[in-house]
RNA sequence: GGCCUCGUAGUUCAAUGGAUAGAAUAGAAGUUUCCUAAACUUUAGAUGCAAGUUCGAUUCUUGCCGAGGCCA
């Protein structure tokens, strides 16, 4: 029962009656709080046909809806803006209703299924703090289309094979000397990546000998006289550090020693080499026990999960369709390209002049992998806005090979999580672990929750557990409250604040409803109440935000935005904390009033914990 | 070179084309005989610049300045 529904039908009548307009555009905004009133119906839009002046219109639509709707108490008008007052009985009936059915959320995506993927990590080194925004917005996605109805299949695509893991592995077979997760003590992904550090070490040492070599000073003279260095004059950047960085991939394909050498064995791989795919199984096995580890401290899981080496090869026969049906062309060499210039875009290559496939090949395959697998009415992807290009490709390829799935897929863009000094970058050692970050945040949970001091006779595991929900609470939450498309930025010297709009401030307004409501069940004090008291502001503050709770979760599906859950459940929080301030709850005389507030801060426990549980997050019972 | 984002208080974030641009944090001043002060109250502080569309622009359009990204 959402009683902007009925204001709207409402509205429309009135627009038919008084002015004569048919099917019209209605929305409500909540009033702005310096005037009376609960929500706000602008007629500017509405003057040209009323030719009346604002204070008229709005008077006139305001006395119709007075006249027709028992929940319009009254209404004033400033201007343009019509600002309804609606009835306490009104308000009172919607927290009763609260009490009684708990938090419902409309089923906007009843029968539909939805594939979410997320996460898509590479295998040869440990996940960071972007992945961590990555896998917290998938998850927190997938639990908002859940609570909306829709059935929804989380998905993990792993990049295990190619070039980087082969790096791992080389570096760990020539300087390892055999150490593995259980000699080391080392986690397992952290273990692998170490070895993948190993290598861009050295191979950087070796680059930088060829580049005082003759071969490489010759090379530098080349780049010298290049348009490419005109670029780089322009903008005053030094030639040599240039070249250096321009020339990294030529050299290790064309000159590198360790190149070769890692490419023999990314050649093996793809032959099956036994020795090679044993080693590269090991190795994966290490980092997927590590990965384990953090998805399960950060509760995270998945339903499906893919594997680029089963799934690398896919795709090549779509490319064949695609030249059948004319939906791609060949060039002279061979290569195949699709045409996107219709579009708006660029002519686009999908398999090169020798047959193999690039990038996007992979990605048409694995789509219609997911569509065998699952038939699913919309597939999203969690990756991250740099790839944006790259999506808008995939999109249109599809369409070009009249897929109709491809209508269903969207790409939930996400902004990167940068540091004060810009882009996280690993070769700077400016990477934020994701590992690490836990640890730091839940030991500052820890350090805070001890000075405060409040937790006498809790055990050590209560406690634990505990430090876990505000320290991995207050880290999410902090990833969450952005709007996912935005980028975002991460302080490593300030942290993670628990102070203000954070996880433990919710958490916290949730841990004194509990003790309320375990000193009232205590005391046999309980949440009825019959005659409707007069309301209090901030009471009906609290009704009025978990009346919109519901409208919240909606549109945070609708809009693939995770943020407006945080913003709601914020809101809330502050509402009760005021409220908490302003009012006696349990020491309230008045049975009726105790019933009534009681249930309140029932209600809203319940609403703060369904908000976290879609960012999930867990809240405790005390703090 | 082409294309795509983004510029809001000192800082980090809000604001379906609507009223006096909201929070948090940092700053200043207060609140504890009272259900948890990780709280509450008060105070000061911002739309990069310039045009345009509109009854009305932080929001839409164009140019400039600045930051980031993608494609060869």
């Amino acid at each position: 029962m959402n009683i902007l529904t009925a204001l709207t039908d409402k509205v429309n009548e009135a627009l038919v009656a008084l002015y004569n307009v048919q099917d019209s555009e209605i929305s409500f905004e909540k009033t702005n709080a310096n005037f009376a009133g609960d929500y706000t119906f602008v007629v500017f839009p509405f003057l040209r046909a009323s030719r009346k002046k604002p204070e008229d219109t709005a008077s006139e639509i305001g006395e119709f809806l007075k006249k027709e709707l028992a929940e319009v108490d009254g209404y004033n008008v400033v201007k343009g803006f019509l600002n309804l007052e609606l009835s306490d009985s009104y308000w009172l009936a919607v927290a009763e209703n609260l009490s009684s059915t708990g938090v419902r959320i409309p089923s906007i995506g009843k029968g539909q299924k939805v594939v979410v993927e997320y996460a898509s990590p590479n295998t040869n080194k440990p996940l960071h703090l972007g992945h961590v925004r990555n896998v917290v917005l998938g998850h927190s996605y997938s639990e908002i289309m859940l609570a909306n109805g829709y059935d929804v299949v989380k998905n993990n695509l792993v990049n295990d094979r190619g070039i980087h893991i082969c790096k791992s592995m080389l570096a760990w077979q020539e300087w390892g000397n055999g150490e593995t997760p259980d000699s080391s003590g080392i986690k397992g992904d952290h273990l692998v990546g170490k070895y993948y550090v190993e290598f861009e070490k050295k191979f950087q040492l070796e680059y930088s000998k060829w580049l005082t070599s003759s071969e490489g000073l010759s090379q530098l003279e080349v780049f010298k006289a290049s348009n490419e260095a005109k670029k780089h004059i322009k903008e005053g950047t030094d030639l040599a550090k240039a070249f250096k960085t321009d020339y990294t991939n030529t050299y290790f394909n064309n000159h590198s020693l360790l190149g070769a050498s890692v490419k023999i064995i990314l050649q093996k791989w793809e032959e099956g080499d036994e020795d090679v795919i044993t080693l590269w199984r090991k190795m994966n096995g290490w980092v997927y026990n590590g990965f384990d580890v953090t998805y399960n401290r950060l509760g995270i899981a998945f339903d499906k999960i893919y594997y680029e080496s089963d799934t690398y090869l896919l795709g090549k026969s779509m490319v064949q369709e695609g030249l059948e049906s004319e939906a791609f062309y060949q060039k002279a060499d061979g290569s195949v390209w699709v045409d996107l210039t219709a579009e708006g875009l660029d002519e686009k290559i999908v398999q090169r002049a020798d047959g193999t496939s690039v990038y996007i090949t992979q990605d048409i395959g694995t789509a219609q992998l997911k569509y065998d697998d699952f038939g699913m009415d919309q597939f999203i992807y969690v990756v991250g806005n740099e790839q944006d290009y790259h999506f808008k490709v995939l999109k249109h390829i599809l369409q070009k090979l009249n897929k109709q799935y491809a209508n269903g897929l969207y790409h939930m863009s996400y902004g990167m999580v940068d540091l004060p000094e810009g882009k996280m970058k690993s070769r700077e050692g400016t990477v934020v672990d994701a590992d690490e970050l836990m640890d730091e945040v839940v030991s500052t949970a820890k350090k805070q929750t001890e000075d405060l001091g409040k937790t006498e006779g809790m055990t050590e595991e209560e406690l634990s557990v505990l430090y876990e929900t505000l320290g991995i609470g207050a880290l999410k939450y902090f990833l969450l409250k952005v709007d996912a498309k935005k980028r975002m930025l991460y302080d490593p010297k300030e942290s993670i604040d628990f102070q203000g709009n954070t996880a433990p401030f919710i958490q916290y307004t949730y841990a004194r409803i509990s003790s309320i409501l375990r000193a009232a069940n205590e005391t046999n004090k309980d949440t009825n109440f019959r005659t409707p008291p007069n309301l209090a502001a901030e009471e009906k503050d609290l009704i009025i935000l978990m009346h919109d709770y519901p409208t919240a979760v909606n549109s945070a599906a609708k809009n693939y935005n995770p943020s407006e859950i945080a913003n709601a459940v914020y809101d809330l929080a502050k509402a009760f904390n005021k409220f908490y301030h302003e009012h006696i709850i349990l020491g309230e005389e008045d049975y009726n009033l105790r019933g009534f507030r009681l249930s309140l801060c029932m209600a809203v426990g319940q609403t703060i914990k369904h908000g976290f549980k879609l960012m999930g997050i867990d809240v405790p019972d005390r703090m």
